[in-house]
DNA sequence: CAATCGTGTGAATTATACTTCACAGAAATT
DNA sequence: AATTTCTGTGAAGTATAATTCACACGATTG
């Protein structure tokens, strides 16, 4: 059950838009002002909101940055009436989700708001994925003992990490420094070369954090 | 090879501790003063350190301290030569991990310096037992969720997370709630409640500092 | 140019982690 | 008092991760 917020400065637009998203399953709420919104915003969750451009007081761009920093997870769809290509541009950049210009058809809102949607919920597959390959990464002692090597020599190239661990196998390195590489936790240069990557780094910073705890 | 570092006034005697300890394969170096030994920590790792507690100029207690700071791994036996039992307990509470008192015989001190070592190496391990086991638990998607319940509301009985994740079979979370347990991230209290430990707490914030990272 | 070393792949095996199922005693409910 | 719900155990099975082995190819060295 995804919840939406309606913000507009016309009463009669926000009850259709209400209707017609009820109609499809949603749970909706609605705002007249700017700052309405904003307060709404701060005491619930929004899956999407529906913010008028043109609104008085507070200009759609301001309204939108604000909502963004209030809840960075809602996904935005602006509805302005005076479609230009700058204002719909300037708004995607600032973190809008889509724009619909006015007048739209029902259909138009419809499979807008179900595109951001289908994309909300890739994104955070994307995310998931990410952070769980990170953890299982992590998992593994050798995996971490040649965190700590990159960590203390910056780069290091497959046979160097092998004997340094003391494995036999050169095989086994491979397999683990495929799974870091797969992560994105370290990388390779031209001359095959293994350091930590960006992510790797705070990775080890968020482990460093982690032992000196457990260490006492 | 383990590295000692011999802290005594008298030549002759850090001269006769060298070579019984080189005898039984460690390697040695040596300070005359608190000052040196402390000059000398900041540059190289020592494994054991073996200090006078009387000395000229600097007292062993604080002579102890400082190393501690500059090296907390490093184990620190305390030499005195008038041995009371208020000194010996005064060393271990501010960190040394044994005493002798002079004279001592040879086997004395080596068994000494043996005991400590193999002490070491068991905190060690257990740190790193420590260490794997909430990496480990942390790997699943299905544990970290029930962290983050638990993170949410506190505290939460069997059926309440189960029905809380949508899992079908109770024994599923049994099975990874005591693996959580093991690990010393979450207890459970006598109204079979599960809470998160302290180091849950900590290992929570960790997470959450690494998910946003990822999250970009 | 032959031999050695470094860097890997892919298949087969082994080990570990996870899930499912059958069951059982304690506590709460009817 | 009987029934249902809650909290678990232990064994069996399944899935996934890790290791090992046989081999290949380019680079370097003798």
């Amino acid at each position: 059950m995804k919840k939406m917020l309606i913000v507009d400065d016309d009463a009669e637009l926000r009850k259709n838009l209400a209707e017609i998203l009820k109609a499809d399953g949603y749970v909706t709420d609605d705002a007249s002002t700017a700052g309405e919104a904003i307060e709404k915003a701060r005491n619930d969750a929004f899956d999407v909101v529906l913010l008028d451009f043109m609104m008085p007081k507070m200009n759609g761009i301001n309204a939108l940055l604000e909502l963004k920093k209030i809840q960075p997870k809602a996904k935005i769809i602006m509805i302005t009436a005076f479609a230009t290509v700058e204002s719909a541009v300037d708004a995607i950049k600032k973190g809008a989700s889509d724009y619909l210009s006015k007048p739209f058809k029902i259909d138009e809102l419809l499979t807008t708001v179900r595109r951001v949607l289908e994309e909300a919920r890739f994104e955070d597959g994307m995310k998931k994925l990410d952070f769980d390959n990170t953890l299982s990464s992590l998992a593994s002692p050798i995996r971490r003992n040649i965190l700590k090597l990159l960590f203390a020599r910056d780069h290091m190239r497959l046979m160097e990490i092998t004997r340094e661990l003391g494995i036999e196998d050169h095989t086994k390195v491979v397999f683990h420094l495929k799974i870091l590489k797969e992560s994105g936790i370290i990388e390779q240069d031209m001359e095959k070369s293994y350091s930590l990557t960006r992510e790797g780094m705070k990775t080890m910073d968020c482990l460093k954090t982690l032992e000196n705890f457990l260490a006492k």
